[in-house]
DNA sequence: GCCTCTCTCCTAGACAATCTAGACATAACC
DNA sequence: GGTTATGTCTAGATTGTCTAGGAGAGAGGC
């Protein structure tokens, strides 16, 4: 019911994934990795959730995969941003912006 | 598929409606209002969100519902906020505060 | 060589919150 | 008396995330 712990908000994954992996490539082990890193661990992205995420930016052409080897000479897959994908890194890093200004409009932290 | 228009993050709702009642009991229809309003409309709550949200608040125990008659003059239901409802805005503007510093750390908006 | 640990990917099913798209009732206005 | 604005309500679909698993393969100890 009510979570103590840091759930993700719906619909802030996608943004968060396209961040990650906008100055290089990274597998998804990885981006999991590093989003707990740049968060101070406030943020987790369970695998579960991470991904059914990667599909779907797939799917919409906004990453490309690629089979590689990880720093640990494991196979990994690697992500990448297309140029889709960077307009709509853009596109939603403005549209959270918009939508946290507004709450804090509505909470009055102005 | 990808929306145009701000839609709320899930789990934002709640902690809306909770700060629009915050100082004052309002009707549903008012608080729908109300968050418009206070967001210069960039935000928009539709009522088929707004009143199972409500039901889902009165459960809990937040908020207590009381008819009554609208400005206008029609009969409409009126919220007012618990002590436990109140104490979960606190706990729910916190989270969110926690929220999105962390996306905004992952962000780089620093 | 064998065992275990860690890394990395993957999936099915449940769950919960929101949206779409309606219906309904009544006051106020023309 | 018809229309508009106000106000509450619901069923169903949709969607994104979580839970809770499974599996393969390299690394390292023995």
């Amino acid at each position: 019911m009510a979570s103590n712990k840091a759930d993700l908000l719906q619909g802030t994954l996608d943004l968060l994934i396209l961040k990650s992996l906008q100055n290089e490539p990274m597998h998804g082990f990885g981006i999991a990795v590093r989003i707990g890193q740049m968060s101070k661990d406030m943020l987790t992205v369970e695998q579960g959730s991470l991904y059914p995420a990667l599909y779907r930016l797939e799917e919409q052409g906004w990453i490309k995969a690629e089979w590689g080897v990880s720093e640990n000479n494991r196979k990994a897959k690697f992500y990448t941003l297309t140029p889709t994908g960077r307009k709509q890194l853009t596109t939603e890093e403005q549209s959270w912006a918009k939508l946290s200004t507004a709450i804090n409009l509505v909470l009055g932290n102005a």
